[in-house]
DNA sequence: TCGCTTTTATTGATATGTTAATTATTGCGA
DNA sequence: TCGCAATAATTAACATATCAATAAAAGCGA
């Protein structure tokens, strides 16, 4: 038999599948009938904090593949959330910067994106929650500089 | 300002899509090459658990939407690695099993995977794997009852 | 400067995620 | 039994994930 395998329902994976669906759903809820995709959330919160950003760094803190941002980042342009312009000293980069409009979307849902975070601490535990961000670290591949 | 969100380097979503990140990045050099996707691994690892499922439980179990699955169970079917058949007292449902080739396929790479969780558990320490799994549990939303 | 390599970004092709609409059965109450 | 709500599965439509191939610009050594 198999044995050597783990029971899927203690699969690593498939835990950290199960717990983002856990995680998202306030969030999914939140951004649902608004036209803004998880992804573009993650985006606009970036660039909320760090500014601007060439494309390279941005996809690294947002976690996105780069063909998916520049997918994605083609249609935040077009919706007027994100602008795009090439840095003039080197010509293959870009750089991207949230729009005011873009801004004011953040601004109209920090409050509730805070309250689902409180309540999932509150759920959790704040101590749970700390010590859950510190483990899935360690699983963390990518360079964060 | 946004201080009332928390820095996106401590966001529980992004801190859930790196580590899987990080966690599945051995199991896709495994699959590379084989033909066979993360998805369909999860499934025929369930099915090899669990012996013949309705689409439904088999769904739940591999933390895959239905219609996802419905897609990637034809394909299966047409590659061999599984068998639907319909229900014959309620014919709305289907059951879906491994095929000799699929059960293979789980074996011959049983050790390998076996030892990938070894790699992790190593890596982060069999308690601090453990406490993973247990708190991730509480973030799973469950099946859908 | 020329040719080659590297880096950055886009595009192509395929697979999956996600929600909504649709179809096929079943179950159930008037 | 008829009609309709509920369930299981598929299909549609769009967005993203993923890897491969390509294009464009920069860097670099002969």
């Amino acid at each position: 038999m198999n044995s050597k395998l783990p029971s899927t329902s203690r699969s690593l994976p498939i835990a950290l599948i199960r717990a983002r669906e856990g995680a998202m759903a306030p969030i999914r809820d939140m951004l649902a009938d608004t036209g803004i995709t998880e992804q573009q959330w993650r985006i606009l919160r970036v660039l909320a904090e760090h500014g601007s950003l060439d494309s390279t760094t941005l996809a690294d803190r947002a976690s996105l593949l780069f063909p998916s941002l520049t997918r994605i980042a083609t249609k935040m342009r077009d919706k007027g959330l994100i602008t795009q312009t090439r840095d003039e000293v080197d010509r293959r980069r870009q750089l991207i910067a949230i729009t005011e409009m873009g801004q004011k979307f953040i601004d109209s849902h920090a409050n509730q994106a805070a309250q689902i975070v409180v309540g999932f601490r509150t759920r959790m535990g704040d101590e749970n929650y700390e010590k859950l961000l510190d483990l899935l670290a360690l699983l963390d591949p990518g360079p964060r500089d």
